[in-house]
This record gives C-alpha cells, sequence and structure tokens, in this order.
DNA sequence: TTTTTCATAGTACACTTGTTATATAACACG
DNA sequence: CGTGTTATATAACAAGTGTACTATGAAAAA
C-alpha cells in the first residue's frame, strides 16, 4: 500500500546532516531549514520523522554517540593495553568524524544546561563511558589493583582534556601529539600499552 | 554634561547577567531582552554598551574568564607545589562560579564552531593558560627536567577532563572527589603538593 | 537656572524561527 | 490498472529574534 522506505535509515541521514552543520557553522546554524536542505529534503520531511527540533538534536546526540561508540570492529586488538590504548585513541579528535562528534556533544552539553533531561542523557552517556574503560583497565590490571575505576577516570580526563585543547587548536594538536599525550598518560598510570613506535 | 556613569562596571554587570543565564538556562535562552531584564534593563540599555549580540558573547566569555583567572589574589600560596594545585584547583568546577565559568566555556565553544575569530578566542585563551601553569610547573620542577610543557599539558588535561565530567554529574563528583583525581593526576605525574589532608 | 549631553526606555520593523496545515507525488498491493 | 497509504513539498502562521530609531529623563557644567 504504502511507499516502503527505511525510515531508520532516513533518520540517519538527517541526524547525519544536523552533525554536518553544527560541527560546520555551529548549533545556531543548525536551523530546521538548513539541515533538511543539508540531506537534500525540506521541512515537511523532516518533521516527518522528528517531532521537535529538541528531538532531532537528542537523536542527533545520540547517533553521533554510536557512531564513534561501535565502529571500526576490525582494528580491534584483542591484547589488553593495545584495546585500551585503541577506545582512547578513539575518542581523540584527530579525523573529520571524531571532531564532528565533539563538536556535536560541546552543542549538545551548551543546550543541556537548561534542560533536565539533556543533562541527564549526557551524564548517562559518560557513565557507559566509564564503565567501559573500567572493564578495559580491569583487563590490563588483572585484579592486581583496587582502584581500576580510579584509574580509568584519569585516563578519561587526560584523553578528554586533550581533546577539549585539541578541538580549537589542531594546528598544535598533530595527531601525532595527540597519540602521544595519550601514551604518557597511559605510563604514568601504569597502564603502559605497546610502544607508540609502530603508529 | 552628561550622566556620569562607569562604563565598565555597566558593561560587566551585564555580561554577568549574560553568564548567569547562559549556565542556568543554556545558550539558547540568552536573548538581549532576557538578559538586560536579567541584569534589571533593557534592550536599549544593552544596545548602548554592545553592538551585536556576537559582542556581547565574546565579552560575556572574556569577563568569565579574567573573573577565574584573577580570583582571590589572598590564597594564592607561595610554595611552588601548592601554588601549582592551587591554580589548577581553582579551574575545577566545585563552586557556582566556577561552573557557570565553564558553562559559558562550553556554549563559546559550541558557538565558535562556524566563526573563525571566536575560535581563535578560544583557541589563545587555552594557549595563555598552559604557559601560565608551565610557568608554576618550571617553580616545581626547578629545571631538573626539560618537558615542563609536557608536564603542564598533562595536568591541565587530567583538570578539564574532571571538570567536564563533573559539569553534568555533580552526584558523582562532589569537590572532595574532583580534588583526589587533581591530586592523583599531579602525584602520577611527579609534581606532588603538600598532602590533600589541609583542604 | 539654563543648557548640554549622554544614559536609558520604549517602540517599531524586518526577518527568521519552529510549527502546523494542506496539497501533491510516488509506490505497493489487490 | 486503479487505489489507498505514505513520503515529501509547499505554503502559511504566529511567535520571537536582533536591530534601529525616537523620545524622555537626569545630571553635570555654565
Amino acid at each position: 500500500m504504502p511507499k516502503i522506505i527505511d525510515i531508520d535509515e532516513r533518520r540517519q541521514e538527517l541526524t547525519d546532516a544536523a552533525a554536518r552543520l553544527i560541527a560546520r557553522s555551529g548549533l545556531g546554524a543548525a536551523t530546521l531549514r538548513d539541515v533538511a536542505a543539508e540531506a537534500g529534503l525540506t521541512t515537511g520531511a523532516l518533521t516527518h520523522y522528528f517531532a521537535d527540533k529538541r528531538e532531532l538534536l537528542y537523536c542527533t546526540f545520540i547517533a553521533s554517540l554510536q557512531l564513534r561508540t561501535a565502529r571500526r570492529p576490525d582494528d580491534r586488538p584483542d591484547e589488553p593495553h593495545a584495546a585500551l590504548r585503541a577506545a582512547l585513541a578513539g575518542a581523540l579528535p584527530m579525523d573529520e568524524d571524531t571532531r564532528r562528534h565533539w563538536m556535536v556533544t560541546v552543542a549538545f552539553c551548551a543546550e543541556a544546561a537548561g534542560d533536565a533531561e539533556l543533562a541527564a542523557t549526557q551524564r548517562d552517556a559518560y557513565r557507559d563511558y566509564r564503565s567501559r574503560v573500567t572493564r578495559l583497565v580491569e583487563r590490563c590490571t588483572d585484579g592486581s589493583v583496587h582502584d581500576d575505576v580510579e584509574i580509568a577516570e584519569q585516563v578519561i580526563a587526560a584523553v578528554d582534556g586533550v581533546a577539549l585543547q585539541a578541538l580549537f587548536d589542531p594546528e598544535s594538536w598533530s595527531p601525532a601529539r595527540q597519540l602521544a599525550a595519550l601514551d604518557r598518560a597511559l605510563e604514568s598510570v601504569g597502564c603502559v600499552s605497546v610502544s607508540a613506535a609502530h603508529c
């Protein structure tokens, strides 16, 4: 009867367009018309898939989060230290994709200030991230220490701090420098990975 | 001849109102009318002191930056390690003022995505911060090491990473926990301060 | 007191926004 | 081949935006 369309795919096209626009020109530039145009559609189609602008922003953040979490299942090393390093390196804004995710995150945070539900979403995303990294740390320490959570927090903080600086100063923060900072953080915490030489 | 008014003070009242509004309800809620009303004035007065909304946001960020940098000249310790620790602790969102500054910074970053001048401002602010912390680190290491800048970057990253997490999860990040994370970072970098006991 | 000059209020305007409603086009299915 | 259902486009709307303009008030200086 109806025109068959992959609704999830369409939604992702739209959230992708929103993310692209936010990263390129800021949150203020992400108007409904512009997002629709970026996706090659019009507001009519957009409102068909998202009730609000708020819902669009929410889904854009979630989609960007999943995109960063579940990408490149091929280069996921088995060795614990390498796995930890790879997971953390994936959060650094070294390419266009991770940069975009970071900009979406920042925009989301800026909007979450006055919105308790968005703020809770951001908080839970961080908690998930923390527990995931904690598991990776546990595999490294093999239960020999009792403060895996603290270690995870420390390396997450190191990575996010570097990311925040690198976002607006890519000249000072080449991918190599970002990785070097990550390795320094891993080293000073005792979870040294394989040397950075092979990168 | 004219009505004499402290123009700088007025400007600060307005940027304060803007910062308060941004921190409370997000950047989107910081409309010119609302900012003026928050300061007890009207848009007429606001446009008398700031040409644009952009200039208002810019000055709000700068003012928030200076406010955080140059506050409490009394509790600035002389001992190098304590001085470093105090400077870094001042960046943690442990009270309403620093929380506000962080929210303003996030909002500024979200807007700076599409504005090269704002982005450059954010970048330079970070560079200033980095060189200031580097000087404090130098006083700690006494020239015994050659990578003071790397150490400074590492502790800055640690602090900012914690701040970012603490912003939207204050339940998990009490001031004590934030300070503990800072001390852990200082310890693992070799710049241990006086014990956290006296705080 | 009078004059001058700026601070501020108030208001109007042009524009953009998010949203809603309506019309058209496309396509699966009987 | 209709036909009904849905995707999408178009258009209109009301609200709110930043900005510009004008009028008023207040106070310092003459």
